[in-house]
DNA sequence: ACTTTCATTGACAACGCTGTCAGCTTGCTG
DNA sequence: CAGCAAGCTGACAGCGTTGTCAATGAAAGT
């Protein structure tokens, strides 16, 4: 390893390699129209002397910052968070993207002017979208008029030539309910999400899709409101079962709630699964940790993200292969807080 | 909101307050030098322009990327990285920096080339380094070889001239402890942490330090090491109640391996706390949620991220003030894992 | 009044890339 | 073999800042 006083720029490795500095940037852009003999001899000499293109010089110059924004909600489960992160991180960092991070806490009157500041703060060039934010329609609304492109992963209506990941909430919380149906219980509970997640209307599709199909009786009463939060799981759990006649089984929208409801049940001295079969949605870092461990359901997360951003890029890149993607599987996980109705 | 054709620049606000771009350029980065009457000219075309200086010019002219770094362990709990970023960015951005994550997977034999290349990559030019990275001699080294500050949040001894905040780890474990001897707990099994982390040794010498000072006998039996996550804490817990005299409470060195702890207690029917006194350290969002919830340690890691940002910053910014940080308090949290001796 | 000093301001050259456009080669076509 | 299109390459002008240094003006000293 030679020490280098200074890094070497496009000059260098065009002297080294006899051409202009026009070729060298043709050649470390991948543009077209260049022999390959000329090529070969620049990519070696970026090679010796350890080229790595000024990306201050390179946005000035070409108008691109080669930023990628994520926002998401602060308030959101890490192990999802991280997997976005770490999903989208992986296709972003090797295509020569940065990937900003920006939390926001909701709900925010003005969540537009943040995303704006934000977006022309850090020159973001496109935006990946998890729930609930691309479910929010200002959100949308305000890229598409600042024209910046986004994949929302989100279960939305796809509109159209935008970018939209999704998975089938719908048949995953169907194939839970009937697990939990063929187990013998007739009363579920069903603890709705966060109404401004597009997931939450899903799922619970899914649930009263499960019961008609086979045949049971859907009650309303069995059914209350949450917000993906522990605390309105808990207390969502507290209503249901202080009913004259309880469910003996209740399906959480999400595992946050789902644990707010093993709290509650343990409270009251019940036995999880012998007097109450619970089930979630997300497999969280913590799902499997608890007492009992949750059945639940688990979103190829990290490949969804990875998805989006590679969509997005390719969109940035104006490589354009505007492929529809179809919904990525969900993945039911059957573990101890569910069980037969003795 | 009048629609802007094209973003102002340095050049539309020098031409609107009848000032060189120089000056311009002055005012907006607060050197000195400049009329107070001049310096309002300026300020007030700026608001009325919306200027917002060009980072990529300001990075080609002026050598700074205001790219400041956090590196972390991407297996670390996240309500821990949460407020890590968060309150690293609560600081960077006002101040006019960009903050980029970069999740490290550990145990990595090439971390140094990796952290080089997102150093040189992302142009960063401080970093913020939580624990464990900042306890791998490897990575404060690489750091001073390559002349790039860093804001190390970990318990280790503080090097001349760097930046390290820190909080009393050790004095809380002796609290944690002292709280279970006062529950008239004699055999208290402890979990040790990570031996790459700086804190597990710090809390070890607590929990010794106050069994010495309260006249009970230390006993290495009673002593496993863990590695900071779940599953080292379930097999460490099953070891020590595995023991011909098992201990009546369990101090584990983070939540995580808590939780391993309960899990395992409840696995063999034991009544937590009734049976066996469980606590934790780090207080993670679970904490308060499994059952029963876990009586931890809670750090201010907000505070102490927004410190080491701060820190960083006036560093790089020149304004260097230089005091050293006194460590910071952390909160025994007590709840129901814990209880006295019946 | 005449230096001297220092605060204030501006002119202009970097910084390292990309975009534009013109020029030079090729290889074909007729 | 001229004529022409397409492929390939380079010269040069930006891009929007900051750094340097010289010029100007005002205050202070003699």
């Amino acid at each position: 390893m030679t020490p280098e006083r200074t890094k070497a720029t496009i000059f260098d490795v065009a002297r080294r390699a006899g051409v202009s500095i026009k070729t060298v940037s043709r050649v470390v852009n991948n543009e077209p129209n260049v022999r390959q003999r000329t090529r070969d001899k620049v990519l070696r000499s970026v090679r010796e002397l350890r080229y790595l293109p000024n990306a201050a010089a390179r946005e000035l110059g070409g108008k691109r910052s080669r930023v990628v924004g994520l926002i998401y909600e602060n308030a959101q489960e890490f192990s999802y968070l991280n997997d976005l992160f770490n999903g989208a991180l992986r296709i972003c960092e090797p295509a020569g993207y940065t990937l900003l991070l920006r939390p926001l806490t909701l709900p925010d009157p003005e969540i537009v002017e943040h995303i704006r500041q934000f977006a022309l703060n850090a020159r973001v060039e496109g935006f990946v979208l998890p729930a609930p934010l691309g479910d929010l329609p200002e959100v949308p609304a305000l890229l598409r008029e600042m024209k910046i492109p986004f994949a929302a992963i989100t279960p939305r209506e796809p509109a159209p030539d935008e970018i939209n990941i999704l998975c089938n909430d719908e048949a995953a919380s169907f194939s839970l309910t009937e697990l939990l149906i063929d187990q013998g219980h007739r009363a579920i509970g069903f603890i709705k999400g966060h109404p401004d997640h597009g997931a939450s209307a899903k799922r619970f599709t899914g649930y009263r899709q499960a019961l008609k199909k086979n045949g049971l009786p859907y009650s309303a009463r069995l059914v209350r409101q949450g917000y993906f939060d522990f605390d309105s799981g808990q207390t969502a759990a507290a209503r249901l079962l202080d009913l004259p006649q309880p469910p003996s089984a209740i399906l959480a929208s999400n595992d946050d709630m789902a644990a707010g409801v093993i709290f509650e049940a343990r409270g009251r001295g019940l036995n999880v699964p012998g007097d109450l079969s619970i089930a979630g949605f997300d497999d969280t870092r913590f799902s499997s940790r608890i007492w009992p461990p949750l059945t639940t359901v688990r979103q190829p997360i990290i490949r969804m993200a990875e998805t989006a951003a590679g969509l997005l890029i390719d969109k940035l890149d104006g490589s354009d292969t505007a492929k529809p993607e179809a919904p990525f599987e969900c993945e039911v996980v059957i573990r101890e807080s569910t069980a037969s109705l003795a």
